[in-house]
DNA sequence: GTGAAAGCGCTAACAC
DNA sequence: GTGTTAGCGCTTTCAC
């Protein structure tokens, strides 16, 4: 910041619209004169100012990126992800952490950050399984707030979204411990957007009809997609007059809350139970058993809400429709299921 | 941004200049004024554009975080706390990740980084175990960039730092397998910046000796901070003539991987051999046995760095000094060194 | 292909 | 306490 463009401009002898144009690789700029702009700049060791390229310019380089909860491997790894993508594009990332709040309180902090668009601080912002509303997304649609989504299909809104299969994520999970023999097999489901909770239910009920098997209600049970959520409910299951002989929980959190309490419990994992996690974070590859997981490509699932949202946001055709993208989750076979043991 | 501050003031009936003093809490603004211009705000659903305001009082609000890779744990809880310390002091937070990187290429991110002060994007930066050198201090020094520091006394410097006391770290888990009799304690250690490498070996000494044990050259192993460093190492102790009894390693991955080598390996831990990790992650509590570990106050650390480092970058007094902050870690006893089981 | 000049929206110095 | 005004450092017409 010693140095503005007015001084290179009069180092390099043209003027300071040339050393804008040079630096932003516009075209209309002689090799000759541009060559001796960049050397007059590495010799200044001068960058352009940040703060008032973005108020002229009105683009920030900027995206938020709306989460759960930081500290979760699965929000870390789309962060991942996002970051890499948005990265090779020349985009910054802002993170928006909801601590993993809940209900009221998280609508509010997700529309408290959607302030950042208002106060020009950000070209566009992605939204991990928001739970924003339909009026929230005529809103920022009126106000050409560029999002994009995971976790929700928002084709009808033309907002370009991504959601994993939730489907055939849960049938693949549940139809492998029907295939082990298991007769009693429980689902331990978090709190989702309804239509992909429903799919995820659809998927066990389905393999369990494959199979033959009785659809319990009380085999299927509500927690929070956290650690203790999956602990509570674990121990609700083992209260049952006919405990479960398998479990799949919507997602690994869960599973590990399973498999602490199991221990505790002196319930053997998988000799007593079996269990099957989702979203496959690393921790799977760590625990002891290892943890058999519905794999979300989340590297992926982040480079690409990156790389869609960056498109929308760069974009000059009104008439670009954006539709959802639909990833395939895998199964991934490790311990915790009974095989490999 | 449908409206800016020159629309409130004529709505208002008063001068931008009031509006601005109304909306940053300026002392000097009559409270009926006040109470006028807010409303006018809200009617108008008002916000002040960050851009302008970054660029004409060279304020961001904004700090950087460098760190190794956010994948990590040990990363991602110190962010964390950085986070919630930082928004509490109305300061947003740019995520810098090194991906893992070594050497030269990250020496290059690093600096890479540091071009976010030259460009105006922020007030000041978090590093997390930095890889610059003494030239690249006094370089920030020298431009009065503000920085907070984690893991290396930088005191001499007086930038704000903060370590962990190594040597009590190291102490505290080889004194504890000595008192449970061990005689043949190996240390695996990972790559550190030196001082702080050497405080744990100090430590690790320091307990030998008081326990009238032999510090054997052979027991003290170097590996990469990974499961597959721990895992190497491992594998060369059992190799030694005389193996260990008992293992203390530089970080819990390394521990998981002396866990997961040892159970192939069908060496009972810690029947057979006893073995304490450092940082103490969450894998901690998952794997079987349970795995005793030092903790760091992760949570504390990027609170502290979070709050140091706004206190510099606020602070006008040009002659206050910032010491190095030395925190306390605590060895937390499960069932991977003996007890418990 | 390059220059002159306006102005993005705000804050801060100064005047009253 | 409040208003006037200059100007932060850049990009972007509009000339030429």
């Amino acid at each position: 910041m010693k140095y503005t463009i007015k001084d290179v401009a009069k180092k390099a002898g043209v003027s300071t619209a040339t050393i804008s144009r040079a630096l932003n690789n516009d075209v209309k700029v002689k090799e000759k004169t541009k060559n001796k702009i960049l050397k007059t700049v590495k010799e200044m060791d001068f960058v352009l100012n940040q703060s008032a390229k973005r108020l002229r310019s009105k683009i920030t380089h900027t995206i938020g990126i709306v989460v759960s909860n930081i500290l979760s491997a699965y929000d870390t790894e789309v962060i991942k992800g996002i970051e890499a993508k948005a990265g090779e594009l020349n985009y910054k990332i802002l993170i928006c952490d909801c601590n993993n709040s809940e209900n009221k309180e998280r609508d509010e902090q997700e529309r408290q950050f959607l302030k950042l668009f208002n106060e020009g601080s950000i070209d566009g912002m992605i939204m991990v399984h928001p739970h924003l509303n339909e009026d929230d997304y005529r809103y920022l649609i009126k106000n050409k707030f560029k999002i994009s989504v995971l976790g929700r299909d928002l084709e009808k809104f033309n907002i370009p979204s991504i959601t994993v299969d939730n489907v055939s994520g849960a049938y693949d999970a549940v139809k492998h411990l029907c295939r082990h023999g298991f007769k009693k097999i429980a689902y331990i489901y978090g709190k989702q957007w309804i239509d992909e909770k429903l799919k995820r239910i659809n998927g066990y009920k389905k393999a369990l009809e494959e199979f033959s098997l009785d659809i319990k209600d009380e085999y299927m049970i509500h927690g929070l997609f956290t650690e203790i959520g999956g602990s509570n409910a674990f121990q609700k299951l083992m209260n049952l007059s006919s405990p479960p002989d398998a479990i799949f929980t919507g997602n690994d959190e869960m599973a590990l809350g399973v498999l602490k309490t199991a221990r505790k419990m002196n319930i053997r994992i998988p000799e007593d139970i079996a269990l099957i996690g989702y979203d496959d974070i690393r921790l799977c590859e760590l625990t002891t058993p290892l943890l058999s997981s519905v794999r979300q490509p989340k590297d992926v699932i982040g480079r690409l809400l990156s790389e869609r949202l960056i498109e929308s946001i760069e974009n000059k055709d009104p008439n670009l429709k954006y539709s959802n993208f639909v990833l395939k989750p895998e199964l991934i076979i490790r311990e915790s299921c009974g095989c490999k043991i």
